[in-house]
DNA sequence: AGAATGTACAACCAGTTGGTTGTAGGTTGT
DNA sequence: ACAACCTACAACCAACTGGTTGTACATTCT
């Protein structure tokens, strides 16, 4: 798959992936916030909260705002709750795993062969 | 907070933020398999592909075990859950966000300072 | 008008990532 | 014994990350 959906979930989990950013995202998940406001809470320069920041906002986790010569950034609840969706149909997966086995039982094996046919995505 | 909690967030996060590695992690929630059957799926090397169920492995997402010459990785459900998990404390705070306000109206602000002192993190 | 504030962006740097090829070692089948 | 198979790991590479400093510009305050 080339969609831009996957490119979404590479931006949305690399975003996650970095404590700063996690911290800030609660944040801005519980209010609304300017730039230089947020800078002073961590141990490195404003440019590099502000870099943080664009990474969560291309994400899609947070939006900015502008009100004068501030930039107000908020955290988006429903980013999270897609996040979070992605990883309950992993989880779903899973469950596919343990049907399968079922059925094998009371099914008998002859769909093995088939189910290594899975081949490639390309 | 300097805790290894974090760092394994940090790696799950990571490890999650590649479309291979999740493609490879969904496989490997369906059900067992080695690394050299996983390899021909993608359009790279078997050594790209063992990197990365290593980076899977290292974030406790998939586990690995020996049978004979070949590695066996399955997906690891609970790791899938506790990610799951982390997104849904974000959304809550989001909740706080909301009834912080509702709160303020009937509950008065005197422990609002005391969540205020969030300070920092070094 | 001038100083202070808040943001944006370019340039740079060390470390990490995702990929490659090559070499080596243990296990299985003939 | 020997070939084939599966994994492991080192070395290398281009691209990207997370951080820095410096410069520039718009907005607000006095």
């Amino acid at each position: 798959m080339r969609t831009p959906t996957e490119d979404r979930t590479d931006a949305v989990f690399h975003a996650l992936s970095d404590r700063t950013r996690r911290d800030i995202l609660r944040r801005l998940l519980g209010g609304e916030s300017s730039v230089s406001a947020l800078a002073p809470m961590y141990e490195m320069s404003l440019t590099a909260v502000q870099k943080h920041v664009n990474v969560l906002e291309r994400a899609g986790l947070v939006t900015k705002r502008r009100r004068g010569r501030e930039a107000l950034a908020r955290g988006d609840v429903e980013a999270v709750r897609s996040a979070a969706h992605l990883l309950r149909e992993l989880e779903e997966l899973w469950r596919g795993h343990v049907s399968r086995i079922d059925g094998l039982v009371d099914a008998g094996s002859q769909e093995e062969d088939d189910h290594a046919g899975h081949r490639h995505q390309h």
